[in-house]
DNA sequence: AACTCGGGGCA
DNA sequence: TGCCCAGAGTT
């Protein structure tokens, strides 16, 4: 039913909104942690600005672990949070190192242990790095799930559960840039603009224009 | 659950 | 200028 109701959706908005115009760009699961640490409260399309000098001067843990705080914020400059983000890069490439051997781990619980990492970013890493079915429910897929009825949970480890139990697996990545860009330009938080909605009709929370 | 952090985008 | 966020951490 809820599978349904999803597929119907996702057809709908993905003839609208297409694909995904910006995305992460990283090669390896250390790389794509440190694009998801530095994506909080920013664009993707930001991240990617400082992403391509970040991994090629700092290409190990190891050297990210030893580097100057100073010069790391420099290099971050230009996206949100940098000197909050330059230290959580800093000490999540310590705690790689003294408690995960180098390598990134493969469980929320100790993503979530890691600086700068939470609920939202730990799921990136589990779903795409991986193939974990954990949706990432950030502010966009929480209030758009729950108006278009996906889920009726009061918390976003509530609306998690729901979404990730319609989109198993590694489907989720196909309906989740639709529920972000719909949030953006359309389902936005504060006056939505439902008149030229997609899916105005079929959505149980749309206002009558 | 509410609050803080704190910089870029945009009207 | 002022207002709004594609979160995480702390209380």
């Amino acid at each position: 039913m809820a599978r349904e109701k999803a597929d119907f959706f996702i057809q709908r908005l993905r003839s609208y909104y297409g694909e995904p115009t910006t995305a992460l760009e990283y090669s390896s699961p250390f790389q794509l942690l440190l694009a998801v640490i530095l994506s909080a409260q920013t664009t993707d399309k930001q991240v990617n600005k400082v992403t391509p000098r970040l991994f090629a001067q700092y290409p190990t843990p190891e050297k990210l672990a030893a580097a100057h705080p100073d010069e790391l914020e420099k290099l971050i400059r230009g996206i949100g949070l940098f000197r909050n983000k330059a230290r959580a890069l800093i000490n999540t490439a310590q705690m790689l190192l003294r408690d995960f051997n180098g390598q990134v781990p493969g469980s929320r619980e100790e993503l979530m242990s890691l600086p700068g990492v939470g609920r939202k970013s730990a799921n990136v890493v589990l779903a795409v790095a991986f193939a974990r079915a954990s949706f990432p429910v950030d502010t966009h897929v929480f209030r758009v799930s729950r108006r278009l009825g996906l889920s009726q949970g009061q918390t976003p480890e509530q609306v998690e559960k729901d979404v990730t139990a319609i989109y198993p697996e590694k489907e989720w990545i196909k309906f989740h840039h639709l529920l972000i860009s719909h949030g953006r330009e359309i389902c936005k938080a504060r006056r939505p603009l439902c008149s030229r909605c997609p899916v105005q009709k079929e959505c149980p929370s749309s206002i009558a224009v």
